[in-house]
RNA sequence: GGGCCCGUGGCGGAACUGGCAGACGCAGCGGACUUAAAAUCCGCGGAAGGGCAACCUUCGUGUGGGUUCGACUCCCACCGGGCCCA
């Protein structure tokens, strides 16, 4: 049965090494690994079955693994990415060899902009160039023996695929978000509720609740100003229709940069420059496909708590919903009709609101221009410069802050007082209603505005003592001198000087008072408590080629749906792919014209919607490269479904899983809460930089399809974890200046000590950790690493660097340690002169032990992703049976299984050098005799006063006086106490004695 | 400016809920094998001091303070680095 060894003759020149011949050498690893590999993917090792498939076992709970997955580049693979590849197909080989399900694929995030900026320079189709970029990766991914199921694989430009996306996306166009159900419901819906008169139609086009359906006129009948759906004329009813849709179409003011040709998201954007490139992003109003992901903020806040997922992404996606509490309030214009809303979180410095701001693009501003001509000019100017200034800009601006007075004036409901009102840059129509009430003597931004235009700042919170010391400044003072402060005070204190006829906060706490005043502007009808979000709708138009085109075309000003039965739209073909670089976003499919100007009926609009010969104008915005990657994970479960996007029963086998405390049985029926996980996916690797983007996105579409009963689950992934940034050493001078490695070398000074001197100045620089670069030459290739220490090797070696979520500095120096110890492993079972098994005919016991401690610490280790203590463990065991004399045949299996999720091929290699036929993956993973884990006697140390002073042996078990007398008769501790008297000794048991004297 | 995270030998790191700091690896040193070198194997290894020696003493987890019988671990302040928000 044992396999014959591999025919590596040796070098003929090189006869000496003929007594090391079967080492395990670099060359000899990467025939074993080309050898497994092949076989694995001609046996089809890793092919998972869904239900109903053929070998599927029903009885085994199942574990779906996911890395993040990859946008193939031209460059190939960068000893980065592996880095969580490896971690988690450990994981699965264990939970394979555990009894799983094990669900691991991989595919490609193929769309996107680095393959287009590419075809502009050649003008090759990005097609083409992806495709052959996903060749190398995948290439480069299988020398690694990871195990995927490969037959799962897709890319997100497959038609097979993106024609989901853009069905995904039509359910988005038709469904609306319900508030009273606090969830998304199909458009048809609201038809009907609107038609029955659960809901009517407000003044302002916003849906209003109509009271109890079918008692409608004795309940009063529909709410002030409110209106019936057949009220509405055909023009009215779709407009309101389509301002609801999840999707939908509006003018915004969006990021627009000439550069890349495209509109970017918010996200996409980081202090006034594109996120990719690099370049500059101004502001314009565009007409835009967006995704109502506000109506989510509630929901993707909420659902965060039931995820395991790092505090730190957490965090992020909470402070980027921004949550907050406070209200709304109406401020009445003085000379004119209308109000100013505003939104606040600290209503109850209302009483110190003495001028009012706008931000530049706010409707009102024009209003007030017409009744103040004399101001007109000057404002219109300021806010004509303003509008090009990106949000962060004007946000980040804090020290210059400008505005210019409207010349209208607002009433402050609460002092009755007339107020002016002002347009400033640092007032952002995005959040809240776009326009302030400025408190300057408690907000630090409205602060230094009024005292750049002489505005007047009063007091109306009393800060606490701390503060005032702080400020030099007594309680009595503080309201006389505060305009003369460096500093508001901006926390919460005790209201002062707020009231008027009707209500007082003065001597009322912050949120007592935030409570009262709330109550009073809702009793007068002037305003109500709010929660308000910083999340804005999702900015989901691009101008680019490289896109999935929107199902949808454009006749009579209107917009049509593509029917889901026409899908995929294809992208045309384009002979040139530069994108028209210029002040007006010019769509790039707009070059298509023959593809852009069609029939109703060609482009596969529904008979029922558009007759079939109506001219119609294709959408030639395309999707952000997002699109793809928002349900990817869904697609893994069943990737060549034809009907769906997934099957049903796939979807729930995979995502659904139980809580440990849920009812045995309770398994895939139906999802529920308590009963099973809120996430679907187990276990989700990648990196922290998509913690505000991909995976908000992708938990918001998840969430949509979730309330049109698509999925069932709520949330898409119930794991998380990141893995470390990969960085590199480089060298800097004194003058913090970054030398390439290539230009230092090491020398070891007088005392041993080790300098790196640059090369051309003979001149010392320091060591220090930077991100990989070209430039500093420290990138390193991890084919080159492969080929020169093998697959098994490179995978030890990631791992053993440190914890997976650290981020930590390559040194190719240390890969020896790993190859090292798989040559001793080796050795351990292979006579390096003959090739044949070294095995022991009895085991020691000792060995025995070991072994049984390495299996429970591999196991236990590799759950909690904790490898480089795994593979310690492994090296103390192998260094531990070599110094005994070898393993035995049985030890030698369990090892071979113990080590095949970490280092595969070699395990795979000795355990069928071992005798068997079997591949490992389908094998159990040992087990451990927990007795075996313990020791009958343990050696204890015994401290006098905190420090060690001797160790003693005590039975395991021993109690705390039984291990009190033996300390207290322990020889060197009567010599170290000299007889004197113990005062207290503190024992625990297992762990330590400390004698006070 | 605010919030969060991290500082342990020459280097990467270990110490899981407060209990022998430095597991394991790299580099280094000593030895074996070798004509020699590489590779491999065995041994040593925080610092300072004492001892021929096994060993002993003191100091030691960024700095300073605190809680505790006992602190890398918990609390406060500071210094340095990183991430996020502004």
């Amino acid at each position: 049965m044992t396999t014959p060894p591999p025919a590596s003759a040796p070098a003929p020149d090189d006869a000496r090494r003929d007594d090391t011949r079967y080492r395990y050498t670099a060359t000899l690893a990467n025939e074993i690994e080309r050898r497994w590999q092949t076989r694995w993917d001609a046996e089809q090792t890793f092919r998972t079955p869904n239900p109903g498939d053929p070998g599927f076992d029903a009885s085994r709970p199942k574990f779906f693994c996911m890395d993040m997955f990859p946008y193939p580049s031209g460059a190939g693979l960068h000893v980065g990415h592996p880095l969580g590849y490896i971690a988690s197909d450990i994981v699965c080989r264990h939970r394979r060899m555990s009894g799983f399900n094990v669900l691991h694929p991989m595919g490609w995030d193929a769309f996107g902009l680095p393959a287009e900026q590419y075809a502009i320079q050649t003008g090759v189709h990005p097609a083409g160039t992806t495709r052959t970029a996903i060749e190398t990766f995948r290439g480069q991914l299988k020398r690694f023996g990871f195990s995927y199921d490969w037959s799962r694989e897709f890319a997100t430009i497959d038609p097979d695929y993106f024609r989901w996306t853009q069905w995904i996306w039509l359910q988005a166009y038709d469904a609306w978000y319900d508030v009273a159900a606090d969830r998304a419901r199909p458009i048809a819906d609201l038809i009907q509720d609107l038609e029955n008169g659960t809901l009517y139609v407000g003044p302002s086009g916003e849906l209003v609740p109509g009271g109890l359906a079918g008692d409608l006129e004795a309940v009063g009948g529909p709410p002030v100003g409110a209106r019936k759906w057949h009220e509405l004329d055909a023009d009215e009813r779709r407009d309101l229709i389509d301002d609801h849709r999840l999707a939908y179409l509006a003018e915004q003011t969006v990021n627009w940069c000439p550069k890349l040709g495209t509109a970017l998201a918010n996200e996409e954007v980081i202090d006034g420059k594109s996120e990719r490139g690099w370049h500059p992003v101004y502001r314009r109003p565009l007409r835009q496909w967006m995704f109502r992901i506000t109506a989510y903020a509630d929901r993707l806040l909420r659902d965060l708590d039931g995820l395991d997922w790092p505090e730190s992404t957490r965090a992020m996606q909470k402070a980027w919903i921004g949550r907050s509490e406070g209200a709304e309030i109406d401020f009445p214009l003085a000379d004119l009709d209308g109000s100013i809303r505003v939104f606040t979180t600290r209503p109850d410095t209302v009483f110190g609101a003495t001028y009012m701001v706008l931000a530049p693009e706010h409707p009102l501003v024009e209003t007030i221009l017409d009744a103040t001509p004399d101001h007109a000019a000057e404002v219109r100017a300021y806010v004509a410069a303003a509008r090009n200034r990106s949000d962060v800009d004007r946000m980040a601006d804090t020290k210059t802050k400008t505005g210019a007075f409207t010349g209208g004036f607002a009433i402050n409901p609460a002092t009755g007082n007339r107020i002016p009102v002002w347009v400033a840059d640092y007032v952002l129509m995005g959040y809240g209603h776009g326009a302030i009430m400025a408190v300057p003597g408690h907000d630090q931004r409205d602060f230094d505005f009024a005292k750049v235009y002489d505005l007047p700042i009063i007091a109306v919170v009393q800060p606490d003592d701390a503060w005032l010391q702080a400020h030099d400044v007594d309680a009595p003072t503080f309201p006389l001198r505060i305009a003369t402060l460096d500093e508001v005070f901006a926390g919460e204190g005790v209201s002062i000087d707020s009231a008027n006829d009707d209500v007082t906060l003065t001597g009322r706490p912050t949120a007592d008072a935030k409570a009262t005043i709330i109550a009073w502007l809702e009793s007068i009808g002037a305003g109500r408590g709010r929660v308000n979000f910083k999340l804005r709708d999702w900015l989901f138009s691009r101008q680019r080629y490289w896109g999935e085109p929107f199902p949808i075309v454009f006749a009579n000003g209107r917009h049509y749906p593509v029917d889901p039965a026409a899908l995929p739209v294809a992208l045309p073909d384009l002979r040139d792919y530069a994108p028209v670089e210029s002040d007006d976003p010019t769509p790039l499919l707009g070059k298509a014209t023959d593809w852009v100007h069609t029939t109703a009926g060609e482009a596969g609009v529904s008979p029922d919607v558009l007759p079939p010969d109506t001219p119609v104008v294709r959408e030639t915005n395309t999707m952000p490269g997002w699109a793809g990657s928002c349900w990817y994970y869904l697609r893994y479960a069943d990737p060549h479904a034809t009907d769906r996007f997934v099957s049903r029963a796939a979807e729930r086998y995979w995502m659904v899983s139980p809580k440990r405390s849920a009812p045995a049985g309770a398994a895939h029926d139906a999802w529920q809460p308590g009963v099973h996980h809120t996430g679907g996916v187990d276990l989700y690797i990648g990196g922290a930089e998509h913690a505000t983007l991909h995976l908000l996105y992708a938990r918001f579409w998840h969430k949509i399809l979730f309330d049109l009963g698509e999925v069932s689950t709520p949330e898409p992934f119930g794991r998380l974890f990141h893995q470390g940034l990969l960085t590199a050493y480089a060298y800097q001078r004194p003058d913090r200046s970054l030398v390439p490695v290539d230009q230092v070398e090491e020398r070891e000074g007088p005392g041993g000590d080790i300098a790196y001197i640059e090369t051309a100045t003979g001149a010392p620089v320091e060591r220090i950790v930077t991100k990989m670069s070209k430039t500093l030459k420290n990138v390193i290739n991890p084919d080159d690493i492969i080929a020169e220490y093998g697959a098994d090797t490179f995978r030890l070696y990631e791992m053993y660097m440190g914890p997976l979520d650290a981020s930590k500095p390559w040194n190719t120096r240390d890969i020896i340690g790993p190859l090292r110890f798989l040559q001793r492993l080796w050795r351990l079972a292979v006579d390096e002169a003959t090739g044949a098994l070294t095995v022991r005919d009895a085991a020691d016991p000792a060995v025995e032990k070991a072994l049984h401690r390495t299996i429970a610490k591999v196991g236990e280790d590799i759950e909690r992703l904790a490898f480089n203590t795994a593979i310690a463990a492994l090296i103390e065991f192998v260094n531990v049976a070599t110094a005994s004399g070898g393993c035995t045949h049985d030890q030698l299996e369990r090892l071979a299984l113990t080590i095949a999720p970490l280092a595969p091929h070699i395990a795979e290699e000795l355990w069928s050098r071992l005798g068997h036929d079997t591949m490992l993956a389908h094998e159990s993973w040992p087990t451990h005799d927990p007795a075996l884990l313990v020791d009958d006697e343990i050696e204890l140390p015994v401290q006098i006063k905190g420090k060690v002073r001797a160790r003693i042996m005590v039975p395991a078990d021993a109690d705390a006086a039984t291990i009190e007398a033996l300390a207290l008769a322990d020889p060197r501790i009567t010599e170290c106490l000299a007889g004197a008297p113990v005062r207290k000794t503190i024992v625990v048991p297992g762990k330590i004695v400390n004698i006070i004297t």
